[in-house]
DNA sequence: GACTAGTGTCGAC
DNA sequence: TTACGGTCGACACTAGTC
């Protein structure tokens, strides 16, 4: 028995990828795939741009109207709002392809899953490759969507090498071969080191995964805490022992929204909090899950958090308590309230199977 | 010292 | 340089309790 052989598979630029399956005419112009908040005009965020777009910098989380302003220039730049339907759809139908082609599969998101594929190619390199290829093939076959596979001994490097070549990209790295892959990449391409963690890194003069490994672990831990001090440690060196595991239920649900316009009125705010605890309930009765935590999320003007969250003595499903709760946690965060809200948020977690309960109360 | 609760930060997509 | 979505998870830090 050799290493294992794990695979990273992303779909390319997905959303706008797949509205480009839908209307092929796309496909020659810069296409921006839209999140429109509520609050009218190009209020919102870009979720996926396609090639052509990025060509002019337009990348997700960007402000649709900062994305307006870089393709001034291309008239036949299109702007589309989510359909998250239609993405899911075709989501699932790639899933099952790759599941059926994997010992162990994990679901990451819409775009990405882990596919362990040791056993079923009998820790032959050779033989991963070719069903990378086939896999990659199927999808195109049956579903017109390209991807972007990465293949190595763990998850970590599977991750960056799938997004070492894309669109439409294969990349291999063999046992023998990852410090030669990881040491000339930016520090940045290891996955948990996002914008905060590189520029302090990048003032402590360290700029690519080689120059990393001069620190210890120790070094690294009082940087950035223990966890992720030794996370860092070890990435750099390839180091991944994390199985490929089929995805845990969420912990939690939540829902949020920009409200039509900045307020600190109270009515005004917790009638929209009072709206999203209808949606949050509605997922929560959909899983079959009870709360026992509850928490809203303000986002103020500024853009700056504010949080608030208690802890109930029973896991309950009630909308009525959600709401009644939600309703006291505003009151409290909003004494003292300076800044106008922007944003609300509901979010419900410590999650438990409703159906025990509900199994318990039939058998009495 | 171990544990829980609460708040805030960071990061991924 | 301004502009600014929605969801989820991990973890650091702090305060309080036992």
């Amino acid at each position: 028995m050799g290493t294992r052989i794990v695979f990273h598979i992303d779909f390319d630029y997905f959303y706008a990828q797949c509205e480009e399956i839908r209307n092929p005419d796309l496909k020659d112009k810069p296409v921006c795939v839209c999140v429109f908040s509520d609050r009218g005009g190009d209020s919102g965020a870009i979720a996926t741009a396609n090639y052509n777009a990025r060509k002019f910098g337009v990348k997700s989380g960007l402000p649709i109207s900062f994305a307006k302003s870089r393709l001034d220039d291309q008239k036949d730049a299109v702007f589309l709002p989510v359909d998250f339907d239609y993405y899911m759809d075709i989501s699932d139908k790639a899933m099952e392809i790759m599941k059926s082609k994997s010992d162990i599969f994990e679901y990451v998101g819409k775009d990405e899953a882990y596919l362990d594929v040791s056993k079923r190619v009998n820790f032959d390199w050779n033989k991963a490759k070719e069903l990378a290829q086939e896999i990659k093939i199927e999808i195109k076959e049956k579903l017109n969507l390209t991807c972007s596979i990465g293949i190595s001994p763990n998850k970590l490097i599977s991750k960056i090498a799938s997004d070492f070549q894309k669109p439409d990209g294969l990349t291999i790295v063999y046992p023998e071969k990852v410090n030669e892959f990881l040491d000339p990449l930016k520090i940045r391409e290891i996955p948990g080191i996002g914008n905060k963690t590189e520029e302090k890194l990048s003032e402590m003069n360290f700029s690519t995964i080689k120059d990393l490994k001069e620190l210890d672990v120790f070094a690294l831990n009082k940087e950035f805490g223990r966890k992720s001090g030794t996370y860092i440690y070890n990435a750099v060196r390839g180091i991944d022992n994390s199985p490929v595991k089929t995805r845990e239920p969420n912990t939690q649900f939540s829902k949020i929204m920009t409200m039509k316009m900045d307020s600190t009125d109270f009515d005004f705010i917790l009638s929209n909090l009072s709206e999203l605890c209808k949606e949050v309930h509605q997922v929560v009765l959909n899983k079959n899950q009870m709360f026992k935590s509850i928490g809203i999320h303000l986002i103020q003007s500024d853009l700056s958090n504010k949080t608030k969250s208690k802890t109930i003595k029973n896991p309950t499903s009630s909308l009525e308590e959600l709401e009644k709760n939600v309703e006291q946690l505003l009151r409290e965060a909003l004494e003292d309230q300076k800044l106008p809200i922007r944003r609300v948020g509901v979010k419900v977690s410590d999650l438990s199977d409703l159906r025990e309960q509900s199994s318990l109360t039939n058998y009495f």
